[in-house]
DNA sequence: CATATTTTTGACCAATTGGTTAAACCATTT
DNA sequence: AAATGGTTTAACCAATTGGTCAAAAATATG
């Protein structure tokens, strides 16, 4: 594979990558993508074969990509309050620089569940908790965090950060109406969703 | 307008209204919304002249659907704890009877902001505050629960029953690789989520 | 019953779509 | 410089799409 091969199809992909995350599978054009390379259309189906085969490349890329972010939080070694406020700076963070990402996902994986199964297929979801009770295990216990509650917490600490950029249509639209800027509500969700975790986790009211 | 009139146009409203939350307004075809109806596709011209005038139609009515169910927790007169149990109990049984409604909402508004604005535009924001006011001031003051804080608890609260539809695609491939039932995930995150927003309100830690 | 009006249909259309193909282009090698 | 190989393009195609239209069927009106 030459340089110039390497661009192209690298430009390719990143056409194809806005453009699907901004319209989706359905509302994509291939000239749309083409132009957005600046190519020809017929390039597209010589490097991918298909709309289907480009679209699974893009999705893949930004799948894995969103997943491992969770990770790091797993291997640092902190308290879990400490675990809890570096997640919500990092996620918050890479969601601000790829704010399009959460309601492109959720639509597509919605639409077509299937083209999820393989990447969570080579997810190891035990070997987190694992390696959480062995970091974090006398703060789980003392919290009493069971494995039962795991689902119930690790899906509410992921809405928290991740809903509001899957529903900053409707956010936006009612803060604009009570003069709130979505930048600035952005900047401080990070502090406050840690806080809100940790006070909820720790309470024993 | 006749009987049989009412009936045609709402076997096709009805029809519309599950073509667009499975496959969104791209995705959707008219032929498929005449098949679902049961009737010649010309007819969906006949009532509603265009595609998009009968996309807005559904999405209209979803969407002042979905906002009013937010409204009800404001009237009852409880305790602000109460306030959050009645919310989840209702709100999370609305979306199970409902479960395509926020990932239908969320993709759509996000793909045409513009559409929410006539929406939004009825809602009186700063009454729903001035209510709570009202009726729970002590406890918002007891709980430090300050004006600049709404919009972030707000957002908390809705993220927290909502998400969990918004990414069933995502729960649900996950929960199956452990052996967790969605539904019964659904069921005790009624109890799961008023209890969790309740303790970080709560705490002064 | 005959007429007028509304509802429903099937045939049709122009535009768009993803995809194909053959030829042109360009860099390398011989 | 001629041949070779991969790369890029313009022209084209079959299928699908939202939408139209005139006629038929059903219903209401006199």
């Amino acid at each position: 594979m030459s340089d110039s091969d390497k661009q192209t199809e690298e430009k390719i992909f990143d056409a194809a990558t806005e453009v699907f995350t901004e319209k989706g599978l359905d509302g994509a054009r291939m000239q749309d993508i083409a132009d957005q390379a600046g190519i020809n259309k017929s390039l597209l189906h010589y490097y991918y074969r298909t709309k289907d085969r480009l679209f699974n490349a893009v999705f893949e890329k930004i799948a894995a990509n969103m997943f491992s972010k969770f990770a790091p939080v797993f291997d640092e070694n902190l308290s879990l309050e400490d675990k809890i406020r570096f997640f919500y700076r990092e996620h918050i963070s890479f969601l601000q620089r790829n704010p399009r990402l959460p309601a492109f996902l959720l639509n597509e994986i919605n639409r077509n569940p299937e083209r999820l199964r393989k990447i969570i297929a080579t997810l190891d979801i035990e070997k987190f908790w694992d390696m959480l009770c062995a970091q974090n295990g006398k703060e789980l216990e003392e919290y009493n965090i069971t494995r039962e509650k795991i689902p119930q917490i690790m899906t509410t600490i992921a809405a928290i950060s991740v809903f509001p950029f899957a529903a900053r249509g409707i956010f936006e639209s009612l803060f604009k109406k009570i003069g709130i800027d979505f930048d600035t509500y952005l900047e401080e969700r990070k502090e406050f969703a840690a806080d809100f975790v940790i006070k909820a986790i720790k309470s024993k009211v």
